[in-house]
Formats: C-alpha cells, structure tokens, sequence
DNA sequence: GCCAACGTTGGC
DNA sequence: GCCAACGTTGGC
C-alpha cells in the first residue's frame, strides 16, 4: 500500500475556481489545460487515486487555498489538446502520442474561510512551501504531509 | 495594470 | 547546446 501524497493545484478562479467544481456534477471536474512540461510529470507520473489536493486561488487578491479534493482518476491523456477548437489546443500532441495529461478530481471540503497567501508565508512550518516562494510558477505543486495538517488546521478542518 | 520571474522557442 | 528574445504567470 503506497501513502497518500498531497498536492497543491493553482487555478485563477475566473477561468476555473473551487465554486464552480462545488456545482459539477458529483461535484467532480477534469483538471485539463496544464501545459507545463514540469507539472504534467507530476499529473502522469506521481498524481495517484486518494491523494489529496489543495485548491488555490491565484491571479486575485488575495490568492487563497479555498478548499480541499480529491484525486478520483490519475493521470491520462488531456484530450482538449487535440481539439482545435479547445483552448488548449496544441497540435503537436497527437492520440497515438499524448503530450499532456489530466486527472479528475473531486470537491472534498472548502474552508470556512479562505487562507489567504499572506497567511501561509506567516505560518510556521509552511517556509518551504513552494507557494510562498516569490517567482514559483509550477501549477502544481507538492505538498507534504505536515504541511497539509496545518493547513487544514489554519482552515478550521482539522 | 505593472512588471519581475520564469519557461519555452528557435537562430546560430 | 547556448542563450537572447519572447510569451506567460501571478503577486502586488
């Protein structure tokens, strides 16, 4: 039995925000669009089933972790880049060779209150977050296990 | 909206 | 394979 991992998924709630999973059916989304080499090694190789996922809001302010989900289905071929007339199209990924990958998840809990970003860089224990480091793009980033627990904590959801 | 930081592209 | 130019991200 592996552990569960934990994840940190950056999305701008105006393209996509943690209200909107809450209203999908089964409250369940694709995680589709990620076109970062780094983030989808991440989603094909080490996103698993069980895993836990913090949904952050970025690009307003304040950026905030507004709630929790789930990892419902691992990684598989993120067949919007193949669509033309998707926003993530991409021609070079092709069905007999996927470049990018998705995986679904699932709404789990939202926070009372958003964590605010401010709030994370002040928390001890969250230094080496990849998130509180000014300039870290990735989109999704891992997070530990300790790292969850406070933040949960900091959500009211401990 | 600004702009620094970053990732990707492509000429050489 | 280097690296300048470019496009994008994302906090502020």
């Amino acid at each position: 039995m592996s552990s569960r991992r934990y994840w940190l998924f950056k999305s701008e709630p105006s393209v996509y925000s943690f209200q909107d999973l809450l209203q999908e059916p089964d409250q369940t989304a694709w995680w589709e669009g990620v076109r970062n080499y780094q983030a989808r090694n991440l989603l094909r190789d080490r996103v698993q089933v069980g895993d836990g996922v913090l949904f952050y809001h970025s690009r307003v302010s304040p950026p905030v972790v507004a709630g929790t989900a789930v990892v419902v289905r691992a990684g598989y071929p993120d067949d919007t880049a193949w669509d033309p007339s998707s926003r993530y199209f991409d021609p070079r990924s092709t069905p007999e060779n996927p470049r990018w990958y998705r995986v679904d998840i699932r709404a789990d809990r939202a926070f009372r209150t958003p964590i605010p970003l401010q709030t994370l860089k002040r928390t001890p224990g969250l230094e080496d977050m990849m998130v509180t480091r000014k300039g870290a793009r990735l989109s999704i980033q891992p997070v530990t296990p300790g790292e969850w627990c406070i933040i949960l904590e900091l959500g009211g959801l401990a």
